[in-house]
DNA sequence: GCTGTCATGCTAAAATTTTAGCATTACCTT
DNA sequence: AAGGTAATGCTAAAATTTTAGCATGACAGC
């Protein structure tokens, strides 16, 4: 999987793949009804079908319908995403991207949410100072 | 601006606003160096018309060549492409997605980046208790 | 059985994106 | 002046993406 691999997918194909990642999986009607300015159910399908003919999916059999998951673990893809983000809007740098989302009226955070925050922080301090 | 205006982009177009973004601005040629897999000059001076026909980017003449700036300011579409990195992989959790960058060896802080880390989410939790 | 609804496999046309090339201009160097 | 290089404006063809529709199968309900 290519390491920009999101950046390589068309429209429709990036719109569907983000789809299956926060759904972890979908049917075809599912990721109809998740798509913005959606196409017709058969296009939807064909558009499935190509980006599993391109590997970036697989389905399984459900009952009686195809259900349809990502190839790369969802772990790989967030790192690979944030990653990106961060190299394209905040110079790699963590702590400006963290100083965005804290100052982000639509991504307030709770006083507990803060707490355990600083609970990652601190852990990831300890773990830095034992060598 | 349409909201999720990133996942409207073709691959292109999306490829080329990160490069605008990552560099502030940028000539057709500087574009051009950054792209992956890249076509001729004039193709990326016709993304770039199409771009700026579409509202995405602006030129500014600059010497004897033109240069492209996006037209959504630095800190917008930044936050805009991390709350849908949040949404996408890490259903909306802050927490989530910074433990994912604390844990990931490509994006390793140093002691003192973590101390800074550290002081951001202080203030944070400051500005939370006084009403 | 028939009808309706949901599903799949497949095709190919429509739409969009991507690409390169031509004509022209502006310079610098020989 | 001529040649070379860099740039722009523009066009349209090539390539790719997106879309819908047909044929078929599997059920359920009447």
């Amino acid at each position: 999987m290519a390491k920009g691999f999101r950046s390589d997918l068309s429209r429709r194909e990036r719109q569907i793949m983000d789809i299956l990642y926060r759904q972890g999986r979908a049917s075809a009607a599912e990721v109809l009804a998740g798509l913005p300015d959606p196409p017709g159910y058969s296009a939807v399908r064909a558009l499935l079908r190509i980006l599993e003919e391109k590997g970036h999916v697989r389905h399984e059999g459900e009952g009686k319908r195809y259900v349809y998951l990502p190839m790369q673990p969802r772990q790989n893809a967030a790192q690979s995403a944030l990653r990106q983000v961060l190299h394209t809007f905040f110079g790699g740098s963590i702590e400006n991207a963290v100083a965005t989302l804290l100052s982000d009226q639509d991504t307030q955070l709770s006083e507990e949410e803060l707490a355990r925050l600083a609970d990652l922080i601190d852990q990831a301090r300890e773990g830095e100072k034992q060598p």
